[in-house]
DNA sequence: TGTATCCGATACAGTCATGTATCCAAACCG
DNA sequence: CGGTTTGGATACATGACTGTATCGGATACA
């Protein structure tokens, strides 16, 4: 097995990957076809079935990549925030640092947020593939939130809940701000403010 | 058409509706199939075909009937608090109704959750599907509302949040955590410790 | 340059869901 | 009590997806 065959393999799995995302946002995980995902990437079921096991399987792939990347772009996100920045107050670089992490991580584009809730649902009912989601949750969220305490630590604020809380509340708000928005078709960016308001509302400021 | 036939739809309707929303939770609105669905009711496919012009009507049956339910069942439990009840102090109170409103009305049993999932992303895909879900969560919502914020103003209470961020910060929380106590096997009813400290953080007492 | 291997395409058989068209039984009405 | 209407069952034609088994071409390697 030469190198750049496993080069060729990669390259097809990333199409096929690519595709079944784009897929599964818009006509759901279930409904899209094995077909249609192959179709999509220039491919044949073959190419598929060469590949991967099934759908599951391609599902934990996804959620796999999803979990690295997600890692990587937000320890990236958080390394390019200055230090201690241009920002004016406390509130400010708590806030700017949660923005760049659900900008970055927590995926409030379209399809994420569509696939997000695919694949909570579909996690339900594929028991096999319930945990590789969960564990990916997890750290995502842990890795936030030891970005978040060491910023507000460092900046004396408190919080008026639990700091394990913070996330889930933040996260499952933006994301159905999110949601929402892309329901209703209003303006995207909505979710912003709102999580500005929860922020001034949940942070202690040192005296 | 006599009011015995009228009735006897009626009854098929809705038993066919309650198949229906357990195998949406279940399986999925697009994986549960028609047929699936008549047999767990106890039909055949003809009588289905007979009353639904396809399984898109069925759900937005559905999300009327729910709706409807839904106002009733909460505008009860409502009716049911006492005005200025047993509780010691304003938190209390505030606190025990919205408690009641989420127990009550915003579905937080296993399949309502999923089945809301669900429709949230079908109504995604089904555009003439969206308003009618869209307009029943707006409904709830604000009779939600209204009824917090009579509390606390009667209170003298005040937000540390718009009010009308109040209901979707405490829904998308609740929900999201509901969730997750289902998809991780954890010891139901945590949502509500949250719910509480999230409330606490929120509401301002009077001095 | 010839050969083995790898990878994706093609062909095929089987399953399942859909929607309609037809049929039968029971309730209703005169 | 007999005809009519209503509601649901049955039968059928169709289409789509799945997974596998086989094939062919390109690539690597000797």
């Amino acid at each position: 097995m030469s190198a750049e065959v496993s080069t060729r393999r990669q390259l097809t799995r990333d199409r096929l990957m690519a595709a079944a995302m784009v897929l599964f946002a818009e006509r759901s995980v279930q409904a899209a076809s094995v077909e249609e995902i192959c179709e999509r990437a220039g491919f044949t079921r073959g190419a598929f079935y060469s590949n991967f096991e099934s759908k599951e399987e391609l599902c934990l792939e996804i959620v796999r990549q999803r979990g690295e990347q997600l890692v990587l772009t937000t320890q990236e996100a958080l390394a390019a925030i200055p230090e201690a920045g241009l920002t004016q107050n406390t509130l400010d670089e708590v806030l700017a640092k949660i923005l760049v992490l659900f900008d970055a991580g927590f995926s409030l584009d379209e399809h994420w947020v569509l696939i997000r809730g695919e694949l909570r649902l579909y996690s339900y009912r594929m028991p096999g593939f319930r945990p590789a989601l969960l564990e990916v949750e997890r750290r995502a969220t842990e890795l936030a939130l030891a970005a978040i305490s060491e910023t507000l630590t460092r900046q004396g604020a408190t919080l008026r809940i639990p700091l394990a809380e913070l996330m889930p509340v933040m996260d499952a708000y933006c994301e159905r701000a999110r949601m929402n928005e892309i329901l209703t078709g209003s303006p995207i960016g909505g979710w912003r403010q709102g999580l500005e308001h929860l922020l001034r509302a949940l942070v202690v400021l040192p005296a």
